[in-house]
DNA sequence: AAATTATCCGAAACCGGTTTTGGTAATTCA
DNA sequence: TGAATTACCAAAACCGGTTTCGGATAATTT
């Protein structure tokens, strides 16, 4: 059915070492013998298989890439576009991506073990990087290539691509306080991610930076959805002193805030502001737009896909980072500020108490137009 | 480095062929010898390449997905948990996930054909099935064993699976109905996949079946992103006859066309209902909360899986086609008809006259409350 | 014209497994 | 006790490629 090296060459009537280094492009074959091979390889549709190729270079050409959907919030806005990059650039080289979900992460090391024991990988691209990552423990064990998407200890051992991520909440956390904002809140990711330690650390290295005592910053982890956001704001915005402005890890988490100002029926990037980062398509449609970090996500996995095959190929390679800055995207959700904490609680209080008798005019015109 | 069969038999003093019988089982090995060559495996940590498995198996274990990041739109909710079920549901037989990107319908079918010639997959899952799916053409040509997620023409030919999206539709239009709405919208998306036309399908078999000559209904299509849904519908309420009622192929599309009621000061589930069809997250965190089916890509994915390795493994098998149901979800975008078409026609008209003067009245209310 | 060197290709070894074949020793049966 | 099985395993063939080795022929040099 299928046809093979040999099928080739009896077909040509030569050996089949010789269809081989014609096709490999040795030099002690003909031109014209090349010439016929390639003719005749297109002709019959032959195309040697990559198994039987694996086992005398001892490489699967595929890559590896092992997700964990129970985070699934956080890991589904980047993944298309990731796997993406990856698939694209590893293609150049004849590769292509492996993709395996593990449900805990025990069986996520063991995955990673048996499928490059298993040769059914050459290498692997790791995304969300941990501290202490668990995976590279088990791969430098394995001498298995590697690249992060992401940073973490002892980075000089190895090839990393990352957004500096510091710079970016330094930079919104600059452009908060030159608003004016004095009572800032960050509202963290998942805490056993390196991530969150970067963007954290750009926050308070921009408050620093700022060298003023009077900066107020209260710090929150784990505010990875929706959800989260909205239920860690509406407590916020509540309280005696409510930060006017938000600098959330993820910008599901910003979502969520916005939606808790506005169910306050104050009005965001006015009243109480809001950055996010990432770039999800869904911040562009909010009302008002996410102010956010755009990453290109495609751009870190094609990065992610040359390193590591950079890593599997040129021997001897020096492993090397990559940081990169995201895009800020000036939208609708932050702005000069309007209150200082203490006006805007006085605000919030009056509001909610006039509520009612608002909901109640707000009817009444409604009833008008009707008619 | 790595441990090889050839290792593991000098270790135990015996011969290759024997360690390999062993550990596939054969009956002419002795049960001791069995139990000496399993406990060897396991302290030298030797796992069998798959590479030079598959060399004389023919099967590289490994099973092909194929997708086209350009239709980002529609195929971003679903990639997560759908890869997380084939995923789950191969590994059990050993098989990994081998996941490609395609920038053009030509590199896909190039695609398809050289990851099966080149021995990288021993088979395909479909996704978004096309009417005359030329992948299914090449593949068939190949005799490459795949399974459709979706259904397509000459189904009886292939595996497939998909939800009874007909059966769907014609539950949400008929709800629409019971609800009393008469003139109805039917956003469509991607016409050329075959989804597109059970949905629609659905919509108007409900209505034949409602055996009544007074339901209007508008067909659209390529209705597929938030945008397109929101200009669709704004078009569409501000016209003379305006739908009540919204059936959306994709909750995208929905989440558009709930955003344009809003903006037209019209409250979604009271005036204007809305019904979408997926069940992404968005859904639940939108306002109102979105009337949709929810499907699970989890258990689409891994029946997927299931029945690819029926058709890999099980030869002579039957090709067998499951259809199930997704789950409405009632939630706050749909409601009993409040005005009819012309009476919601001339609803939008005033409140639009009358538009300025409420925002006049807003900001007042507003003002006084701020004191 | 003989010697040397290039050119080109067939033959064979090899990669790491699986599967078949065949032979020896132990067991069962007559 | 001898013949026929049976149990077990080593050896070898094989899968479809790659790569090394060596030899034949043609081209060049002396």
């Amino acid at each position: 059915m299928k046809i093979t090296i040999q099928d080739l060459a009896d077909h040509l009537g030569i050996s089949k070492g010789t269809v081989s280094r014609a096709l490999r492009g040795y030099a002690d074959v003909s031109a014209s013998t090349v010439e016929r091979v390639q003719q005749a390889a297109k002709e019959l549709g032959y195309q040697p298989s990559a198994v039987a190729q694996g086992i005398k270079t001892g490489l699967a050409r595929s890559v590896g890439l092992i997700l964990l959907p129970k985070s699934r919030a956080a890991s589904r806005p980047f993944l298309m576009q990731f796997i993406n990059g990856i698939s694209t650039s590893i293609a150049k080289h004849g590769y292509t991506l492996t993709v395996a979900t593990a449900q805990s992460d025990a069986e996520m090391l063991e995955l990673h073990r048996d499928l490059f024991v298993q040769r059914k990988v050459d290498g692997f691209i790791l995304p969300r990087t941990m501290h202490n990552d668990p995976r590279i423990q088990i791969l430098d064990q394995l001498k298995a290539p590697l690249v992060l998407y992401g940073q973490t200890e002892n980075l000089t051992q190895y090839s990393w691509f990352d957004i500096n991520q510091v710079e970016c909440f330094r930079r919104a956390t600059t452009r908060l306080l030159d608003f004016g904002h004095r009572h800032l809140a960050f509202l963290g990711g998942d805490a056993p991610l390196f991530y969150n330690s970067l963007r954290r650390k750009g926050v308070e290295f921009s408050i620093r930076e700022f060298d003023q005592e009077e900066v107020q910053l209260q710090v929150f982890e784990n505010i990875t959805t929706v959800a989260d956001g909205l239920e860690c704001a509406l407590r916020l915005l509540q309280s005696s002193q409510p930060p006017t402005g938000f600098l959330c890890a993820l910008d599901l988490s910003a979502l969520g805030v916005i939606r808790a100002i506005k169910q306050l029926e104050l009005i965001p990037g006015e009243h109480v502001s809001v950055i996010g980062y990432e770039g999800i398509p869904e911040g562009e449609f909010s009302e008002p737009s996410l102010t956010t970090f755009e990453v290109d996500q495609y751009e870190a996995g094609f990065q992610c896909g040359v390193k590591l095959m950079q890593l599997i190929h040129e021997k001897g390679v020096k492993v090397a980072g990559t940081l990169t800055m995201a895009v800020l995207l000036e939208r609708g959700s932050d702005g000069p500020v309007r209150f200082n904490s203490s006006e805007l609680a006085t605000f919030i209080r009056n509001r909610k108490r006039l509520l009612s008798s608002h909901e109640k005019l707000h009817r009444m015109t409604e009833k008008s137009l009707r008619n």
